[in-house]
RNA sequence: GGAGUGGUAGUUCAGCUGGUUAGAAUGCCUGCCUGUCACGCAGGAGGUCGCGGGUUCGAGUCCCGUCCAUUCCGCCA
């Protein structure tokens, strides 16, 4: 070992001990007669001092000549600090230098290497290395490898198994794209990357491994976002013989277990919803219910009053923010711009403000009188001093509009707090989706999901209203989990493929091999994946999952730090049988 | 594929309605400073205003195109 002690753990008991250290030199604070150096490695900072007249003048000229950044090694006794400094754990110690050595010196860094850099976010992902010498990027790390473990820990204690599945697998045409992987020895085939270890772990139930689980690079070859990226980490797990209830259970469990361990926090109970009332009650499949604001709809108060907008709209719905009367006209013009605006597509927006003295104005003032809108306010059950804001439109898309706005809303009012964790289960997803442009019907979780057995039924009839033993956990409106009971009848997989529009041919060329592993004695199983990363930026109180990946790609796609993907050359274009379309050369 | 925002010193940014030699902070360099810890003080260096074109007597500023970054929509079983 080149050191005896690092950079994080001397303290005042440690005083008069010799001591030699090794880091990085963070500052350098050179007063004239004296001159002290704070060096830097994981564990933290430690003061060195240099003095005129009692440091060795060689040493202290040497001293005066390091950079920002160089590595070195430093020996020398452990004093107790004349003026002390309560901010940090070593603040009462420091070391009085004997020697230092150089072990390497270092280049100026592009940015500054403290908590507030002053570097951008396309610098640091350069300079990625030189970032996460950074306290608060490295902590990030350390949270995802606590993470990690916790979760290692708690699925163990349940006897799951971790299995290892292949990365190169095979391409299929549901879902996301696939990443593709040529394959030199058998020219004009490709590999996929696994966009979830799916089939693998279903086949692992077949094997009778019962409880699996694995860690795991997923990948997805999809416009990225502040949450996605193209490879990312999910928490995979399969169970046999149980039923939905028993996997909610499980893993609640799970995620209880990471907010204690992690946290410290005890998780209440999740709540659970169904699809159905999370998307008439908010708007979306991922309700953030850290706070109400739940939609009420007005189609029988609102329409055959004359104001033509309503009376032609499908649905009639709105939103009441507790507080908001005080919002000025100017303010609530820029809200309904807000809405305007393509992202969101609202038409227009009404807002009806119950004034403090009990009365009310609106925007519609023209076509409703004050009883009806307080037949209004009472289905919010809004008091003065509430903003009761409401949309209309075709069914998905005004409550598709209202959930943003409902969550602005909660932004503006202070109701997200990031450090507030609110969890719960949506439940009774639709087992399929209807694609316009395909006319055809789409596998909303997957193909291998099962239909409610109630449900089944109307698989013949009305596809569209088959609901599917599918769950997904929401975490103050992020998606950080999703799963299903599988089908493992043969016959009942066969015809999802069919539901799906896969001919029986096509249905046996990709998945063959699954359809035929369930002749051979399916259990029953099911099971579910966590976005690792998401689940970690959430602890972590970021809405980017960038933070909490050591090596993230940017918006593109693309490694800014080692410059991929790249072109290679020629003679490996041969080797794999591959031509590279012209228009895509330079 | 589409929409928004941004690109000016090593870095983070300011730069008004187009008008002298493009500024600040920080970092860097030099000198001074014996208890600093965001050290302080004095001085200094540092710019193809992303790139290309256009309008104009004159463009960092206006227009068009393009590249890069970022956020969102589409997409993400």
């Amino acid at each position: 070992m080149l050191r005896t002690h690092n950079c994080g753990e001397l303290r005042i008991s440690d005083i008069n001990t010799q001591v030699t250290l090794c880091g990085w030199v963070a500052k350098i604070r050179d007063k004239g007669g004296m001159l002290w150096i704070d060096l830097r490695d994981r564990y933290g900072i430690t003061q060195l001092i240099l003095e005129e007249g009692k440091t060795d003048a060689a040493v202290l000229t040497n001293a005066r000549k390091l950079g920002r950044e160089f590595v070195i090694k430093a020996v020398g006794t452990v004093v107790e600090r004349l003026a002390k400094n309560d901010k940090i754990p070593t603040g009462y110690i420091e070391v009085k230098v004997a020697s230092i050595e150089v072990l390497n010196p270092a280049k100026l860094p592009p940015f500054i290497i403290e908590d507030e850099t002053d570097g951008g976010d396309e610098l640091r992902m350069k300079y990625r290395y030189l970032d996460l010498r950074r306290d608060v990027v490295r902590k990030n790390l350390e949270l995802r490898h606590q993470v990690a473990k916790e979760t290692r820990n708690y699925l163990d204690s349940q006897k799951f198994i971790e299995v290892e599945t292949p990365v190169l697998i095979k391409s299929t045409p549901e879902g996301a794209r696939d990443f593709i992987v040529p394959s030199r020895m058998n020219p004009g085939e490709f590999y996929a990357l696994p966009q979830s270890p799916q089939t693998f772990k279903q086949l692992l139930m077949v094997s009778g491994f019962d409880r699996y689980y694995q860690i795991v690079k997923c990948f997805r070859d999809e416009d990225l976002r502040a949450d996605r990226q193209p490879e990312f980490t999910q928490i995979d797990c399969e169970m046999s013989f149980i039923t939905q209830e028993d996997i909610l259970n499980m893993f609640e469990g799970l995620v209880r277990h990471l907010f204690k361990t992690v946290k410290k926090i005890d998780l209440p109970t999740l709540t659970r919803m169904t699809y159905a009332d999370a998307m008439k009650y908010y708007g979306s499949d991922k309700p953030d219910i850290r706070f109400e604001m739940k939609f009420v709809e007005l189609n029988d108060e609102a329409k055959g009053k004359g104001f033509n907008v309503f009376d032609s709209a499908e649905l009639v719905v709105g939103v009441c923010a507790t507080g908001a009367a005080s919002y000025t006209r100017k303010q609530i013009d820029e809200l309904t711009e807000w809405v305007k605006r393509p992202q969101i597509g609202a038409k227009g927006m009404v807002y009806v403000r119950y004034e403090a003295d009990g009365s009310l104005k609106s925007s519609v003032d023209k076509f409703y009188s004050q009883d009806d809108l307080k037949a209004w306010a009472a289905k919010f059950n809004a008091k003065p001093g509430d903003l009761i804001l409401v949309l209309s439109g075709e069914t998905n898309a005004v409550r598709k509009q209202l959930n943003e706005l409902r969550l602005e809303m909660g932004t503006r009012l202070g109701l997200r707090d990031k450090d507030k964790y609110s969890a719960h289960w949506v439940i009774d997803f639709p087992l399929l989706e209807w694609n316009e442009e395909e006319k055809r019907y789409f596998a909303m979780h997957h193909p291998f999901t099962s239909p409610k057995p109630e449900d089944i039924a109307l698989l013949d009839t009305k596809p569209g209203e088959v609901r599917a033993n599918a769950y997904d956990m929401v975490i103050n409106g992020v998606e950080v989990g999703g799963g299903s009971i599988r089908i493992f009848n043969k016959d009942l997989q066969a015809k999802m493929f069919s539901m799906l529009g896969f001919s029986d041919e096509e249905a046996k060329h990709q998945f063959g091999f699954i359809m035929e592993a369930f002749e051979y004695g399916a259990p029953p199983h099911g099971g579910l994946a966590f976005g690792f990363d998401r689940l970690c930026s959430l602890f972590g109180g970021s809405d980017s999952i960038r933070d909490f990946i050591a090596f993230p790609k940017n918006n593109a796609g693309r490694d800014v730090m080692i410059d991929s993907p790249s072109t290679i050359a020629d003679k490996q274009l041969d080797e794999l049988s591959i031509a590279v379309k012209e228009i895509v050369k330079k």
